[in-house]
DNA sequence: GTCTATACAACGATAGAC
DNA sequence: GTCTATCGTTGTATAGAC
């Protein structure tokens, strides 16, 4: 689209014009992609041409495609941060800190995210595939790599299982005494569960 | 609004006029009662007031009050026949029996009903409390206190938990390898958690 | 001049065609 | 096995704002 204007001298280079939403456009252009192709199958070039910004700007705005995906899903916390928290330490106590996290997460927000979350899954195909991917690519599946010996797809699948129907019954359906319980029971509770679907074997 | 028309010679009695609908009837005055009342405290004779019909209209079209209610949420299959399947046997191996039956139902259905349910569950507060309190005295309340030696609703949550939470990611978020796995893995993979929940201790 | 947002080029990795 | 296309990412130069 350079052809008539374009001098001669090189591309255009530099900063562009101001008053540009560079960011903005990126997660207009980034929802759509993800919507349309999914996690994998969408491209940080093919979304920083609908967005007619660089592909560098991804890089520079979000810090990479994962980053990207998990802004347009407008998740309230990082999980980059969130994994750099929990993953070091004892692989055989990580369940615990798996629960005691989520815990954490979700009681400072509340379960209404949680709530909202839940209903754009139940409603929306696309809202389902969305979130699964989150799952599988970013959040569960680095947990899962970091420890499990086998079965990557199948643990974690199982984990969020147990921390997702956790969530529900506490913070959505406040089913008692799970709604009202701290945090030291559900973790006793609940942790050897994860710890078992991360390490331990699962074939009968 | 019968009136000026009711005749004066006693109270009708007998068989009443055909072509009204008794049944649809109740289950409309059961959702509008059960959802302001809650289960408890909802009445039977309450809920055939609204419905212009007699209490024992309930007894006849449904069977007691219990049965009234999973038929008011729609629930396509008969709880008290389903606990009459999984109950008898050795206790130490109830998880397994657990999970098989969940997975046998929602795969005949192929997950609508599920999602539908989450769906108003996390649209409407009134949807949750029904959910919560049909988890509390239909469905895992009877299991739990089967075979569990204390904290009965703690135990009665994380199954419904994990049950949940299974019956999401297999049947709405549709993760695979949980999505097409058969029974035979799930079972060996879940059931150990069911079990751990309704008999284990608890404790740290 | 300094800082920042941007464009362009190139790198390593990977998947598919032949 | 090789070749090609494409991906995500990184480095660097440049233009505009302050």
């Amino acid at each position: 689209m350079t052809s008539s204007v374009g001098p001669g001298p090189g591309r255009r280079r530099g900063r562009r014009p101001g008053g540009t939403d560079t960011r903005g456009q990126l997660l207009d252009a980034a929802r759509v992609e993800f919507a349309e192709w999914g996690y994998e199958k969408a491209t940080v070039r093919k979304i920083a041409e609908r967005a007619g910004v660089d592909a560098a700007m991804v890089n520079h705005w979000f810090g990479g495609k994962e980053a990207l995906f998990t802004a347009s899903l407008d998740i309230p916390v990082d999980p980059t941060e969130i994994l750099a928290t929990i993953l070091p330490g004892d692989p055989e106590h990580l369940g615990e800190r798996v629960v005691e996290m989520f815990l954490t997460v979700w009681d400072a927000t509340g379960g209404g995210p949680l709530a909202a979350m839940v209903h754009s899954i139940a409603s929306h195909e696309e809202a389902a595939r969305m979130m699964r991917e989150f799952i599988v690519n970013v959040l569960v599946g680095r947990i899962v790599e970091a420890v499990a010996p086998d079965q990557h797809d199948l643990r974690a699948g199982l984990c969020g299982s147990q921390v997702f129907g956790m969530g529900m019954v506490r913070y959505v359906l406040k089913l008692e005494p799970m709604a009202s319980a701290d945090h030291a029971t559900l973790v006793a509770a609940v942790a050897p569960t994860i710890q078992r679907y991360l390490t331990a074997p699962l074939t009968t």
